[in-house]
DNA sequence: CCATCGACCCTTTTT
DNA sequence: GGGTCGATGG
């Protein structure tokens, strides 16, 4: 059978057809990659090559599986029971959970998020009493996901030649993955390099795997890691129907284990690959797409690719040099109004940004502007204590193994059991090797122990609760959970707005639950545990909410918008001071910008900022690096702004027009101002330019106070002394 | 045992 | 500026 008429162009057409043996699909941003792959999937289902559950697809995030899934049964019109298109931890994660017994896995071992390996790894340097400059918790971690992003066990762990250093992480490596094994749990790398392991360690589970997924796709390949390329590589080795799709100028994450040179091992492991380039952007204007491409040319690993377009021209890109962060968000605020304006829909704007950090000042903005945004990163839901608290309960009645989510519970509310009590809890777990939650109940049967009498109650009413799982829905045990254990009792009745915020939250907790069992083929406490474990909060996103979104450039990966912001444009932030170091994180930076700016449909702002507080402090920072890298015709400068809104544009740092091929202007600003520290609330003062104002505010800010002034006829300005001569009345 | 306060480290980026 | 952890006193 043919393609029917698929819209899509030549080469993507190529690549649909070419279902049998391995294929490369090597392009650019905005070509079409993901669409193609989607069609791909769709084509061989249509086509009769094989059953919808023989395909398997692996995407970056849980949202473009979920897309890619309903673009499938869109235009197949298959009732899809089950697709396997995923990403690569929930796929994993699946194998583990239905086959992992065939490798010693006991099933219902718990996954822990970054919080709980964060506690784990402080418990584990305390037990080592390891306390050095050089070696924290955070590296310790940050090392062992590393080594198990390549599959490298605790005793054949190296660090370079520091033989001692890497001799105390590989001892705390051994002593996290034996808390590990006691805990029943696994962490994010652990989901990938255990199926690894099952996959070689079981012939018959690799043989199971390689009939049943006759296809094998992966999107976003330039940012898989070691194991996962070798899980892949697995499961394709006989049949060889593997298709790749990437671009290395993407290639965003090496920092968590990504390896590039991912691409050439599959040409090396599969050389008889086809490999098919797509050339056409479909997403951005030309000014767009000359700029990313002119940017990326600066990286010296890559491979050239050619990107062209029939899009129109469209508007010059435009950067704003801010006087601080305050000014930026006030200037992009002021954008998406304008736009907003002429017909843009809320959902049409996206502002990047490097840190999560910087979120903070767009939101504010953004409320007392009155515009709906959603934000992504940083804290989620999942994340919030009053939600982990509950869910630590979940968790205990699945894993009794699981320690932390059972002193979690145990202690929200507290109720007499504390430390001491746990402690020796622990004690008699490792002595009769049982569970944690199995010590705490022979204990409390145990007159030997004094302090049985608080833990036998507690224990009792979680056996109880444990008992109805079974007949109960999640919902009403959750709410069971929260009635019978107080947890909103100190806050019922409060004022306090964070009372309200927590009752609120936890409601909204049992009605996921709820929608949760309502939307699943057959739910499970385990499966919906699973679910809060993989979930991101950008797989909430929602294209065509009516809201702004703001969202980390790493986040916005594979997503698309009609106008986009990259803030903070500035040498240390973006490209990181953390990426100074080395060229080759330099040139990651770099290929972060690429991945924003091609984001971008019809228009693009670019900003930096001259001052920034960071920790409390104001920082000066020279413009990025990579704005000079951008071609000079096409970017515009905002003119120097006219007063009239609320927070000023102070004079000295207008706007400037980008001057490419030379290093940033010097700073310009004089010096000679009144540091401001001897201006009060209330003073009467003259501006050169403003004219007579009141002082409203004075923010002392380390360095550079401010003052906020309402000028006559003119409005709230935001001043710096320090640059501008005021004069008293 | 537990609530509160202060010291300290922190910030890249996320499945 | 903020969140986490440990010391301290109730
Ligand atoms: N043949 C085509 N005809 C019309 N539109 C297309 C075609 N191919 C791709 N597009 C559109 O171009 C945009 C980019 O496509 P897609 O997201 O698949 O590209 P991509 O290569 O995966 O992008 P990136 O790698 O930058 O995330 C989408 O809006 C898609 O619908």
């Amino acid at each position: 059978m043919e393609t029917p008429d698929y819209p899509l162009n030549p080469q993507q057409l190529e690549a649909v057809k070419q279902t049998e043996g391995p294929l490369m699909i090597f392009a650019g941003a905005g070509s079409g990659k993901t669409r193609t792959l989607t069609y791909r999937f769709a084509h061989i289902i249509q086509s009769k090559r094989a059953h919808p559950t023989e395909i398997l697809a692996v995407t970056f995030t849980n949202k473009a599986a979920r897309e890619m899934r309903e673009r499938i049964v869109s235009i197949t019109r298959i009732r899809a029971r089950r697709l396997f298109v995923s990403t690569f931890h929930a796929f994993c994660l699946w194998m583990l959970r239905s086959y992992g017994d065939k490798g010693g896995i006991d099933p219902k071992f718990s996954i822990l998020d970054d919080g709980d390996t964060k506690r784990l790894m402080n418990t584990i340097f305390k037990e080592m009493s390891i306390n050095s400059r050089f070696l924290t918790p955070r590296r310790a971690l940050w090392e062992i996901q590393h080594a198990k992003a390549h599959g490298i066990p605790p005793e054949n762990y190296t660090y370079g030649s520091y033989d001692l250093i890497g001799k105390r992480i590989s001892e705390i490596y051994e002593a996290y993955e034996r808390h590990l094994k006691t805990l029943n749990a696994m962490d994010f790398s652990d989901l990938l390099l255990n199926a690894y392991r099952l996959l070689m360690h079981s012939p018959g589970t690799l043989a199971h795997f390689r009939q049943a997924f006759r296809y094998v796709m992966v999107d976003e390949y330039q940012d898989t890691n070691f194991i996962q390329y070798q899980i892949i590589k697995q499961l394709a080795w006989e049949h060889r129907n593997l298709c790749v799709v990437g671009d290395d100028d993407q290639s965003i994450y090496s920092w968590r284990g990504a390896n590039k040179e991912n691409i050439r091992l599959f040409h090396e492991d599969f050389p008889e690959a086809t490999v098919i380039k797509l050339e056409q952007n479909y997403r951005s204007t030309k000014t767009i797409l000359h700029c990313a491409s002119h940017l990326i040319r600066h990286n010296s690993t890559r491979t050239e690719k050619t990107l062209w377009t029939e899009n129109d021209t469209g508007d010059p890109v435009v950067l704003y040099e801010a006087g601080d962060e305050e000014d930026e968000a006030r200037w992009v605020i002021e954008k998406i109004q304008d736009l907003s304006a002429s017909g843009f829909p809320w959902h049409s704007f996206a502002v990047f940004y490097r840190t999560n950090a910087q979120s903070r000042v767009f939101e504010e903005r953004l409320i007392r502007s009155g515009i709906p945004y959603q934000i992504f990163g940083g804290f989620k839901f999942y994340d919030r204590k009053e939600i982990k608290d509950l869910l630590a309960y979940l968790k205990c009645l699945v894993n009794p193994g699981d320690e932390l989510a059972v002193r979690r519970a145990v202690a929200a509310p507290s109720r007499g059991i504390g430390k001491g009590t746990l402690d020796q809890i622990k004690t008699f777990s490792i002595t009769h090797n049982l569970p944690f939650l199995e010590a705490m109940g022979k204990i409390s049967e145990d007159p030997a122990f004094k302090m049985r009498k608080r833990v036998r109650p507690f224990y009792d009413w979680l056996m109880e609760i444990r008992s109805l799982t079974a007949e109960m829905e999640i919902s009403e045990i959750l709410e069971k959970i929260v009635k019978e254990s107080g947890y909103l009792t100190p806050y019922e009745g409060s004022s306090d707005p964070r009372a309200q915020s927590i009752i609120e939250n936890v409601q909204e907790l049992i009605s996921a639950v709820a929608n949760y069992e309502e939307e699943a083929d057959s739910p499970s406490l385990e499966e919906f545990l699973d679910l809060v474990s993989l979930m991101t909060d950008t797989d909430t996103l929602n294209e065509t909410s009516g809201k702004v979104t703001l969202m980390t450039l790493h986040s916005a990966k594979g997503l698309e918008f009609p106008v986009v912001f990259i803030t903070g444009l500035e040498e240390g932030l973006f490209p990181h001071e953390r990426s100074l170091v080395d060229e080759g994180k330099v040139d990651e930076e770099r290929r972060l910008f690429y991945v924003g700016i091609t984001r971008s449909q019809k228009r693009l702002f670019l900003s930096f900022c001259r001052e920034r507080y960071q920790y409390g402090r104001a920082s000066f920072r020279p413009r990025s690096r990579f704005l000079r890298e951008l071609p000079e015709d096409i970017l515009q400068g905002t003119p120097k702004r006219k007063s009239a809104s609320l927070h000023g544009s102070h004079s000295p740092f207008a706007s400037t027009k980008l001057s490419t091929g030379a290093t940033a202007p010097p700073n310009t600003r004089s010096e000679a101002g009144n540091n401001g520290n001897d201006f009060k609330v209330g003073e009467q003062v003259i501006h050169p330019v403003f004219g007579r104002g009141i002082i409203k505010v004075r923010e002392l800010g380390n360095t550079h106070p401010k003052l906020l002034i309402h000028f006559e006829g003119i409005g709230l300005k935001l001043i710096y002394p320090k640059f501008v001569e005021l004069t008293r009345i």
